[in-house]
Order: structure tokens, then C-alpha cells, then sequence
DNA sequence: TTTATATGTTACACATACCGTAACAATTAG
DNA sequence: CTAATTGTTACGGTATGTGTAACATATAAA
């Protein structure tokens, strides 16, 4: 699926932003690193700016910039502020409710894909990008108090 | 993601063939009931059949009829039979590849990913079309000895 | 003020997938 | 021979993804 993608974009760049923190990274730069297009990285990291997961400067020496630690940025934090729509997210409309037993069925479903759904998220909520980092025996500049 | 569609598809069509098992219900039948297309239900049906989760009949009195019973029939089955591609996929094809990080980025995704998607049809696999029919105080009248 | 650079958004072309439906060949029972 | 059914193919429409280009907006520096 989609998020997937989306989710490679995303890591890949954070991951960059750590380790060259605090200096500003264009999406130029990521993209030389990383190989992903600017114009995917820009597009991708403006979902993470909103969410105030990362920092953005425009101008002549701007970039982006990690808002919050590694330790501290969850996947499920980056999961979701690139992704609208969950990976397992079921749209049942009303037009096929014909009888009690069906509606009954689909609300049953929809309870199972919620599940299935939060079980997702859980597991990303205990992988942070602190913990990819270290997997590559890379380290971060990054310090809470700013300077 | 569209799995989720199919899956309604096929669990809705199972549930109702362990209600009115062993008689063979025709994909007429199970649309008149679930008010799913026939043509849909028979697309995805034959997928069951092909992986002997159903049994299917042609002729005059002929249609679909369940081959394990509902206690041994697990939701992951259901899912694997009409899902070639997985939820959690990612396709880090060659032309990205620019790095040995990236190499080693892409290896440790991936990795992740397959973990995720492993949760996923874990819990799946916990979950029977018994217990789904439990869930409507439905019962089967499937029988493990065929008579 | 001017220039260079960067973000953030929009758009476009192409491909892929899905959805609802129809059509039909193959098969089978009666 | 006829009626009914599966299983497969096709088709138009919609949605989504992908890779890329273009450009308005903003900002820093000269």
C-alpha cells in the first residue's frame, strides 16, 4: 500500500535530519543522500511541519529541522501525520444494509478492523526514531534544551 | 486499503454458508441475502474454492458450500486466500539504491514492515468464522464427519 | 532593493488497482 | 435438450499512486 511509501519517505529523511542536526537540511540535500525525489521529500515533510514534528525555514540558507528528540518521535507520530486514511480502515457504506443481520455484521467488522488497526499503532508507537538510529550505530547531535 | 472490501465480501458470504450448511448456496442466494453483487461474491468465492476453504458445485443445483468448519477456519486463512499482496508491503526496488546506508536503511525497513504485517495475520489467525458467528448467536450446522 | 534560494502547493501524465456490472464459455442436473 | 450455475473475461468509471515539473510565497544576504 501507499503508506508504506510514504512511510519510507518520511523515516529516510528523519533519519537524516538527526544525524545532521542541528544544521538545516534542504530537500535538495536529503534527496542527494537519499536518492528520493525533492519534490516527494518537500511534499512529504510539510504533513511532518504541520504536525510540529519538524521545523522548516525558507530562504537562502533554510532547510528543515527535527522539532522534537529521537527518543521522543514515535512512529506513530510520523505514521499519522502522513497518513489519513488507515491501512486497515473499512468504508461501509449504507447502501448495502438490507437487513438487521447485515447491519449487525458490519458494525461487528468495523469493530474487528478498529482492533486490528490499534494493535498497528501500538507496535509503532514503541519503535522511535531513536531506536532506528541506534540500529545503524548512528548517532544524533540532537539536545532538548535548544543550543 | 481494498482488502478490507474483499475480506467483508468473503466473511459475509461464509458466515452465511455456515448458517445454512451442508445445502449448497448459489451466488443468487447469498446476494438475495448479504445484497452483495453475485458476480462479486462468485470473483471472490472462487478464490476460496481454490484454496479448499470452499467447495463449489456447477449445475442446475449446484453453488458453494463450506470444506473446513467454521472453528477451523481462521480469519488469516480467509485473508491470505484473497490477498496476493500483503497490508504492510513495500517495494524498495534497486533504483533507489544510491548507498550502503540506503542499502542498509532499506534492509532494516523492510524488516520492520514484515514484523508488522506478521502481528497482523497473527491476530487474524486468532480469530475463527466460529467465533464470528458466536459474536451474532448464530449457529452451524457444519458437522466434521460429512453425512 | 535586488538576487538567489528554499519551502509549500498545485498540476500533469502515466500507470495501477478497484468497483460494479455485464457477458459468456464450460459444466452439470434433470 | 433445457435450465441453472460456476468461473472467467471484459469494460467503463473512479480512485489512487508515482514521478516530475512549475510556480507562488517567503526569506536571507548582498
Amino acid at each position: 500500500m501507499s503508506a508504506s511509501t510514504k512511510l519510507y519517505t518520511a523515516v529516510r529523511s528523519l533519519v537524516h535530519l538527526a544525524e545532521t542536526h542541528p544544521v538545516p537540511q534542504s530537500s535538495s540535500q536529503i534527496s542527494e543522500i537519499t536518492g528520493i525525489h525533492s519534490s516527494k521529500i518537500r511534499k512529504i515533510l510539510s504533513f511532518m511541519v504541520k504536525d510540529n514534528l519538524v521545523d522548516s525555514e525558507k530562504g537562502n540558507s533554510g532547510g528543515f529541522i527535527l522539532k522534537i528528540p529521537p527518543s521522543e518521535m514515535h512512529l506513530q507520530q510520523i505514521y499519522c501525520a502522513i497518513e489519513d486514511r488507515k491501512a486497515f480502515h473499512l468504508d461501509v457504506s449504507q447502501k448495502y444494509i438490507k437487513s438487521k443481520e447485515t447491519e449487525d455484521f458490519n458494525k461487528y467488522f468495523l469493530g474487528l478492523f478498529t482492533d486490528i488497526q490499534i494493535q498497528i499503532e501500538t507496535k509503532m508507537m514503541n519503535i522511535t526514531l531513536a531506536d532506528i538510529l541506534k540500529n545503524f550505530n548512528k548517532s544524533t547531535s540532537f539536545k532538548k534544551n535548544k543550543g
